[in-house]
RNA sequence: CGGGGCGUAGCGCAGCUUGGUUAGCGCGCCUGCCUUGGGAGCAGGAGGCCGGAGGUUCGAAUCCUCUCGCCCCGACCA
């Protein structure tokens, strides 16, 4: 491709819009503009590296022996009803009435749909398993777009569906797609880890990500500094620094003091009660009322740590869990926010992280305004119904595995691999009939990959000051022609010449001969990242000599315009290897 | 939804506090000359409903009210 021919809008200025360095690049680079807020087009550029990353999953896809379906992205708004997911998408499903007012979705996601079709089109052990896949726009009213393509309103997706008809056939459809996906990643020289997680409003219960690590990623990783431990924070547990009450823990019952009532105006937060009672956070035990679809809870904690509500609604078995309300705080502990305390609570079951369980003589709220209660303990002045860990692994932690040092990095989604089981199979009644002309339902199995955050995240960790440094797997173009001075007739003959030798060798070319001054060029070219880059210019006009570099590298060679592709053909072959 | 910030040329910004001819600057763009190894130089030029609507005023980019859009932080999130 000719650069005069095509459109790369390249920018010298960063963008105001933008302020992470992906979403900067991509703008600078031409290959995306925004539309409107998490709304973007893809240019020319764009639009290529997202098929080469297309292209990958495909055939990976296919390698792992799914098949390719194409699904609709309108749905009808009862499909997601059906499975309980329309209050889980909740705001984020963009909805409307069709001109006979039915109600209908842009797919946010493709469950409901996939396992509609898979239960009416399949009856027996006989078709199974299957493993379906798509490549989709999916759409979603995030509350807040962000990053660029990072976090977007509609967005591509590849996501796969297996399905079984036993707990075995899924675990070996989920380890292919597993294998397929760390094939795909590797592909795309994707710098990315594998992590436990937490499978939230999918529900099923064995989960992965793949995560690239990065510093403007949106999720948090706990990744242990001597051992294989990688977790999301929503799932990962460490070594709990009070561990349940036993018997050589136990806390000394004869220097328990009684409690004691003190006035604390206006201090509702743990670190406001902590400076006006000058007791440290971890002494005080703070208490969280949550209200479920069914009942009302007390859930507490040690000061310094926070509730893991993807943990607690585990504990629970509850598919909705939300602070309660101020009325229902009052309802059940008598007081107002900000003082609650487990002491004379009754009628709630109060569960208890594992970090009070050994705690002494302790802080908690009174369940009276401005008042709070000191030197409280557990079985004395109150029961815990449970313990369980329910907190959220802070910095200083113990890896669970092996007890060393825990490190909470940042991380971009990539990838998610779940085991559903059959919540959707059995919400929309797809069943199969076994050996025996029994019916049960299909278990599934459900893996995504976001498209587009695979090419943000490639740029997150290969860039430099001056641009893009892409891999040759996804790059827009294998190689860049820089003819300097096309106005000069032997230099763009030259510059033409290999333009077609290389294309007639199966390279995709990108040829820039534009009548540019070289250090706009130089720059653009930087900018945009190609991999190898040839420049036509004053040694060709000297010595007949082209002048090949790598994007990712200072070192450059001259070379007679003869040995170009054999050179070419070199790099091109040495930057291949995965 | 809460908090903060911003809408002035394709992009980046100044002007607004203290209202006053024709609204500026840099980059980019067009024409010509010149130049060709790291975003050159000279000369000329095009491009604006100052986000929108109301109001105050003799007069509004500037003050007031409302509204729309965008960005950041938080809550939220397969």
């Amino acid at each position: 491709m000719k650069w005069s021919q095509t459109l790369i809008p390249t920018l010298k200025e960063e963008p105001a819009e933008a302020e992470v360095v992906s979403h900067k690049l991509m703008i600078r680079a031409g290959m995306i503009r925004k539309l409107s807020s998490g709304v973007y087009s893809y240019l020319p550029l764009g639009f290529r590296v997202l098929n080469k990353v297309i292209n990958i999953i495909r055939q990976e896809m296919e390698k792992a022996g799914a098949i390719e379906v194409f699904l609709p992205a309108l749905q009808p708004v009862n499909f997601l009803e059906k499975s309980g997911r329309l209050e889980v998408f909740g705001e984020d499903l963009i909805q409307f009435k069709d001109r006979n007012a039915k109600k209908t979705a842009l797919g946010p996601t493709h469950e409901e749909v996939i396992t509609d079709l898979v239960g009416n089109c399949v009856t027996t052990y006989k078709q199974l398993p299957l493993t379906l896949f798509q490549i989709q726009t999916k759409f979603r009213d995030e509350i807040r777009p962000r990053c660029g393509v990072l976090r977007s309103k509609e967005f591509l997706m590849k996501d796969a569906y297996s399905f079984d008809t036993s707990t075995s056939g899924l675990n070996k459809s989920y380890s292919k797609m597993y294998d397929a996906y760390c094939r795909i990643f590797d592909r795309c020289q994707s710098n990315y880890m594998v992590v436990e997680a937490d499978s939230g409003a999918m529900g099923g219960d064995v989960s992965h990500e793949f995560m690239a690590p990065c510093d403007s990623g949106d999720d948090l990783l706990i990744v242990c500094t001597e051992c294989s431990y990688k977790s999301n924070i929503e799932k990962a547990s460490a070594v709990q620094i009070n561990a349940p009450l036993d018997g050589n823990t136990e806390p000394d019952k004869s220097s328990f003091k009684t409690p004691e009532e003190v006035h604390t105006p206006n201090t509702s937060t743990i670190n406001d009660v902590s400076s006006f009672l000058n007791i440290k956070p971890d002494n005080i035990v703070k208490t969280l009322i949550y209200s479920t679809s069914d009942e009302v809870i007390a859930v507490l904690i040690r000061g310094d740590y926070d509730v893991n509500e993807a943990k607690l609604k585990g504990v629970l078995g509850a598919g909705e869990l939300n602070l309660a309300d101020n009325g229902t705080i009052e309802k059940v502990t008598g007081g107002p926010v900000g003082f609650c305390g487990p002491v004379g609570l009754k009628e709630v079951k109060i569960i208890a992280d594992h970090s009070i369980a050994n705690l002494m003589n302790f802080a908690t709220g009174a369940n009276k305004q401005d008042y709070h209660l000191i030197n409280v303990n557990i079985d004395s002045d109150f029961k815990v119904d449970q313990f369980e860990d329910i907190r959220y692994v802070v910095d200083g932690d113990k890896c669970p595995k092996c007890e060393k040092e825990l490190n909470i990095i940042h991380g971009i989604e990539l990838g998610h691999v779940f085991k559903l089981g059959t919540k959707y199979t059995e919400a929309f009644n797809a069943t199969y009939l076994d050996s025996k002309g029994k019916g049960a339902p299909i278990i599934m199995g459900c893996y995504g990959i976001g498209v587009n955050r695979i090419i943000a995240s490639t740029i997150e960790n290969s860039h430099d000051e001056n641009g893009i440094i892409w891999p040759i797997s996804i790059a827009p173009y294998h190689i860049l022609i820089t003819a300097l001075n096309p106005s000069d007739p032997d230099i763009i003959k030259g510059a033409q010449t290999i333009y077609e030798w290389l294309i007639t060798e199966g390279f995709e070319v990108l040829f820039d001969d534009r009548d540019l001054r070289p250090g706009f060029k130089f720059k653009d070219a930087d900018l945009i990242g190609i991999p190898i880059r040839i420049t036509v210019g004053k040694s060709f006009k000297s010595s007949g000599e082209v002048e090949i570099k790598l994007r990712k590298d200072e070192d450059k060679c001259l070379v007679p315009m003869n040995n170009t592709v054999a050179e070419v053909k070199k790099l091109f072959d040495a930057i291949s290897k995965v």
